[in-house]
DNA sequence: GGGGAAGTGTGTCATAAGTCACATAACTTT
DNA sequence: AAAGTTATGTGACTTATGACACACTTCCCC
């Protein structure tokens, strides 16, 4: 398969792409190049203009970022098939977070020129993605004013299904980055993760949580 | 002033429209009919197609919902110059509140096939709005992230600004509204009010506030 | 004008979650 | 292996806010 066809395909996987014709996507992919990144080299840094869209082909990009404490802290992990930076492409306006390589990896580029180019040849295409940014501005008010009105154990719950997703059911995170994601303190993560520990819902290991049941997660996630 | 010169002044008014050109402007407001309303007469009901992008050019449209229980909870006052329904007139998805008049009414209504064949016709429109809503979704995880993480008098300080801002230091809106406004227990509302009313922020009467030290309620919204 | 409905003021109590303080435990560095 | 560093576990306390209960007022309408 070629590199372009592979780029589509991650691009399908994606909400915000997921919408396009077939024909409309290959011509989108086929405007990709691929950069390569060694183990913990830098791609962006806050404040750098967001310039591209990236996905990732294989390895695994960190994006984080520096607390005021100088701390770094980790808010998410793309591996293969993820993408990211959707939104800055689109509208230019700077990184508000840094990516840096966790392993040698090798990355789908989609530069912001050629893709507004891409939109101007083909405004049925940008109709299309108008669509697609007002489902996620509805979407994202609905979940948001949900989400933060939840007791901590659902966002605990929601967060933890959403990374297993990703990682399968062993999570590596510590228990203080998991209190950043929900907005809540470390203590009062390991509190609720005890619980369910308990209740054999997961197995805890140093800076690992292993899910041993996601039954009763993704219920717990549902709110009962 | 023509009706269409009138409708692009509102139009230049609101963040989503504001940077378009001058001469965009006017020929997207040309596309706009007019709609005459009777007092208490409905716009639209939840549920009902979001075909229209609807502007205020006198009178008052309220946007409401009805609770579970069967009592109806004011969302919004749209007052003359006012635009709403700018998300639904993009993406078509139902509306999600109810819009009725509150007196006699007149609104400029841009209908969303006249508005979808204009971005078709003028691409670079098409992208100048993707660029609007992607600030409106940064925007928008950002202020709700932190603020449903603020505490409550800081949320209800900042809706009472923005309140103000609408209607001016004399707010028409029950303790019961502005606790579903700010997500918060009508009870905890009114203990908070009185102490602001300790304080000269402001006064109360039934269903009004009086706000006396915009300064002062600025400078909590703000969080200190 | 009498009776309800809606809006408001306040006390008491329960609870979720943050903060602080410290004990371990597990990795790293030298 | 010793020492330092980071991650985790847990208890005690505090605080914000929701929940309930009820009195009082104002408005509306029959």
């Amino acid at each position: 398969m070629s590199k372009q066809a592979e780029f589509a395909v991650i691009l399908k996987m994606n909400a915000m792409f997921a919408d396009l014709g077939t024909d409309e996507l290959q011509r989108l992919a086929n405007l990709c190049h691929t950069q390569h990144l060694g183990n913990g080299e830098v791609l962006f840094q806050k404040g750098d203009a967001g310039d591209a869209l990236f996905g990732v082909r294989r390895g695994q990009v960190r994006i984080e970022t520096g607390a005021s404490d100088g701390s770094r802290l980790t808010l998410n992990f793309m591996g293969p098939g993820d993408l990211f930076g959707e939104v800055a492409v689109l509208d230019g306006q700077n990184r508000t977070a840094d990516a840096t390589a966790g392993e040698a990896s090798e990355l789908f580029v989609l530069r912001r020129e050629d893709f507004l180019a891409f939109l101007e040849r083909e405004p049925k295409v940008a109709i299309k993605i108008i669509a697609l940014l007002c489902q996620r501005i509805r979407w994202q008010s609905e979940r948001m004013e949900e989400s933060m009105l939840q007791p901590l154990p659902v966002r605990l719950a929601r967060r933890l299904c959403a990374l297993a997703a990703d990682f399968g059911s062993e999570v590596h995170i510590s228990q203080e980055q998991l209190g950043v994601f929900v907005g809540a303190a470390r203590e009062s993560v390991n509190r609720q993760l005890q619980a369910w520990r308990k209740e054999a819902i997961l197995d805890l290991q140093r800076g690992r949580i292993l899910l041993r049941n996601m039954t009763k997660l993704t219920a717990i996630a549902r709110n009962e």
